[in-house]
DNA sequence: CGTTGATGCTTCGAATTCGAAACAACTATG
DNA sequence: CATAGTTGTTTCGAATTCGAAGCATCAACG
């Protein structure tokens, strides 16, 4: 089991990985803490808005597309989506086609908050992260940063328990 | 209060604000299920013994410095570092010359569970992120976010709550 | 050396997070 | 259409995380 191939990671390789956790981790925490000021919203809960109030079709998302974009648990996303339906900032609906599945979408509740913060949030990101990037940088990180983002998501969806390999395995 | 730049982002530069924090989000997930699976270690106490093991002069290290190091609160850390000291796999002791100070140092046993997970560890950084990433790709994501580090880090030094400002502000 | 404020860490309670198990609806198969 | 397996979501209890408040020590200053 777990046969690893023995090679050490060389260090530029290493500071890589821990360059992008740091940076992710550092900025997650400016970010929070502006978010919770000025707007009383958790990093979760505006990613949840963000990403449905810029990055949707119609405003709505089912919960796998969510959880599988903002990267975290099926359950926390069920509690989140709670919070922020409770607080107004979205709606549930059972989906169109699927009787399991629910599509969340935002209410203009929800658009009002996103716009309400989302000028101070900028201005964190852009004082933290952005100012230290030279001039193409952004350009550059997302070249380098897309493909592995695309690599990641292509393997085991995340968030998803491998309940059972289909055929094979031992009965 | 909070007087904002009007300016948005432009989406270049929000694609990779997004694909930093998703990145280091998915990889981290992938981590974390390794480091469960063959090492009984959460990400964050694989942080704390990595940078004890692999990152400190004599394998130790303050507590503020740990925390700042690893990005959480310093509550956390205390919570951490009473489970890994439960676990043998650090110690903590009255830092030299601040009697307030603890300092952190890794054991025997911790520098064997570290030399235990980080092959496997190894491996998954390298599946879900090196392999996406071209030849010089990782000394590029390092010059680009080595500086972003540093200047985040220069920042309020981070989970330090401004407890009241100097001089200044209302009595 | 006493006072006042700053700093290092821990305790506290509340909120969030997770994975596993439970549910429910779908889908292929026979 | 019954059956068995799959998939979308929620429930559950346990573990982790946080910020604020509390303690103890240090440092500056009179």
């Amino acid at each position: 089991m777990a046969d690893h191939s023995e090679e050490p990671l060389d260090p530029e390789q290493l500071a890589a990985y821990f360059a992008v956790m740091e940076v992710a981790g550092l900025l997650r925490h400016g970010v929070e803490e502006q978010l919770r000021d000025e707007g009383d919203l958790s990093f979760v809960q505006f990613q949840l808005l963000a990403v449905l109030g810029l990055d949707s079709p119609a405003g709505s998302r089912s919960m796998t597309e969510l959880a599988d974009r903002i990267v975290f648990s099926r359950s926390g996303l069920t509690y989140q989506a709670g919070l922020l339906e409770k607080a107004g900032l979205v709606s549930r609906a059972p989906a169109a086609h699927d009787e399991r599945g629910v599509t969340v979408s935002i209410t203009a509740e929800g658009r009002e908050r996103l716009e309400r913060v989302l000028p101070g949030h900028v201005d964190v990101v852009r004082s933290l992260f952005l100012s230290a990037l030279p001039a193409q940088g952004s350009a550059a990180l997302t070249e380098l940063l897309a493909p592995v983002r695309d690599h990641m998501r292509s393997q085991p969806p995340r968030s998803r328990t491998p309940r059972r390999r289909r055929g094979s395995s031992r009965p």
